[in-house]
DNA sequence: CATATAAATCAAGATATATTGATATATTAA
DNA sequence: TTAATATATCAATATATCTTGATTTATATG
């Protein structure tokens, strides 16, 4: 009950279901990034990406100072249909400004 | 995005889940039929009906005073597999008490 | 070591949700 | 119509969650 609980949760809320549909269009993500990209501060996003990471959804690698958050896999049958079913909502999704490649992040 | 959203805040109560596999293995349930096997008190059942039957999980037909709820069907895809992921949840069930069957239903 | 940067955590305030007890509504039966 | 019963709604309180700005931690670099 618990770890399913902790599932839905993660995905009671708009700004971490924007994160999610963000991530499976992009792939690997730095915080810089989302910062840049969904003009959100620094600390919003730390939050909700740890619910998600908890929640069992993404998974970080470390670089330096960079933390890279990405969808994990293989994510198991529930969470794979969330993800769909979130594929598939019609999201107006900002632009991904990919900052940490180029090395100017410094927002 | 809406819909989805009701739909998680739906399930993203601990009560409601338990609801919701009590109706699995039940069937069609009046309010004072959830009152004697849940313990819950009249208001608190009626209110996570509401919001239950407005994800569009179940279902109400009106039999004189009485209020039968039970789960929709169909139910689309994510629904169904939200509920086959609570149907494996390991539950402790109350028994069931179902008093509207045999009229003494004046809890 | 000292400084700078990215990310994580904390504290405070605002907002949302859950529970309870009281009241309102609707249907049935006398 | 009146009384009784099942359900729905409301008001107040308690609890949880979200957002922000400040602080802390960790890593890289001069």
């Amino acid at each position: 009950m618990d770890d399913f609980l902790k599932t839905v949760a993660a995905l009671n809320d708009e700004t971490r279901v924007l994160m999610l549909r963000f991530f499976d269009e992009h792939g690997a993500l730095c915080v810089c990034d989302l910062q840049a990209s969904l003009g959100m501060i620094q600390s919003r996003l730390s939050r909700h990406l740890k619910i998600l990471k908890e929640a069992g959804f993404l998974r970080v690698e470390r670089k330096g100072t960079w933390a890279y958050y990405s969808i994990r896999t293989p994510l198991d049958r529930f969470r794979s249909e969330a993800l769909e079913e979130i594929r598939h909502l019609d999201i107006e999704l900002p632009e991904l400004q990919k900052l940490s490649q180029t090395g100017e992040c410094t927002i």
